[in-house]
DNA sequence: AAGCTTTGACCTATA
DNA sequence: TTATAGGTCAAAGCT
């Protein structure tokens, strides 16, 4: 696996590289602890609309995945924990990331998925590539801070915001979100600057319910993601997880029906902003 | 009217 | 046991 590349990754996903500078550690890296248990750490991407306004399917939203995690193209050694991540141009070039990855202590005994926490932290300072601060710029031009952290915020999943609280450890507020689909115990915690930019988005627990981007409108065929390929692909090694992400027809039309707005949301979300301001 | 955010109060874990 | 911090609840208001 350390011999795969990101790149190869993608194409044999199923998906070209060009979400890749968009959202691209946007996902569940698994890491394997001393009881074999996956562990993961992610890298979720500060929401940016920007690629959700443009594009069908972000990147992200496949790694963002658990499934992906726990297969055996597990991107983390399981020894060392280390992120092996190879640049889109098959180089470790840590800089082509705007986050950064905190570890985060786990409890040596920690047994369920549902208790894993991933944390990622926004670098602040992107200057250093106009991309990217082209990115941050437009981010607090076109997204209010309360979008920033609202309900449809760039992961692919429905949450809603159930408190906000000014920890002493940083002087930026948290807000907590749970995943607003049924009986899904995911949360996540987002540190926001004063300026509305996201500064540190932790996640406690995972999904037990697919991604919404899978009911995509068929436009664009590159776009289309099944996700229900990678279950069959990967359910072999997710097993120790507690995580379970088959799932049937009827519940996928369900859940079609339930996130058909989202995606909307999703696609156009400084448009239905201004057209709220207009009312 | 439903679903969302806000926000103070409450609960729980930890030192 | 108590103080403190972090996390959650839930009522109220908003969209």
């Amino acid at each position: 696996m350390s011999s795969t590349s990101f790149s190869d990754l993608l194409a044999s996903s199923g998906v070209d590289c060009y979400e890749q500078d968009e959202d691209f550690l946007g996902g569940f890296y698994p890491e394997r602890t001393g009881l074999g248990l996956p562990k993961f750490k992610t890298a979720q991407p500060p929401p940016l609309p920007i690629s959700q306004a443009s594009h069908g399917f972000s990147f992200s939203e496949l790694l963002d995945s658990p499934l992906l995690l726990s297969s055996s193209h597990s991107l983390v050694s399981p020894t060392t924990g280390a992120f092996p991540y190879q640049g889109i141009n098959g180089t470790n070039n840590h800089l082509d990331f705007p986050w950064q990855l905190q570890t985060q202590p786990q409890p040596p005994n920690a047994t369920s998925a549902l208790q894993e926490t991933y944390v990622v932290q926004a670098i602040q300072k992107k200057q250093e590539d106009p991309v990217h601060r082209e990115f941050a710029a437009d981010r607090q031009v076109k997204v209010p801070s309360n979008m920033v952290v609202g309900r449809n915020s760039n992961d692919g999943y429905g949450w809603r915001k159930y408190g906000q609280k000014q920890v002493k450890k940083s002087e930026n507020p948290r807000s907590y979100f749970k995943c607003t689909y049924p009986n899904c115990v995911s949360k996540k915690i987002v540190e926001t600057a004063s300026d509305g930019q996201v500064t540190e988005i932790i996640y406690k627990g995972g999904h037990n319910h697919p991604k919404p981007e899978f009911t995509r409108r068929p436009s664009g065929s590159r776009r289309m993601f099944n996700p229900s390929s990678i279950v069959s692909e990967t359910h072999d090694q997710s097993e120790n997880s507690s995580i379970s992400f088959e799932y049937s027809d009827l519940e996928q039309k369900s859940f079609k029906s339930e996130y058909g707005e989202v995606e909307e949301e999703e696609e156009q979300p400084e448009i239905k902003r201004l057209k709220r301001e207009g009312e």
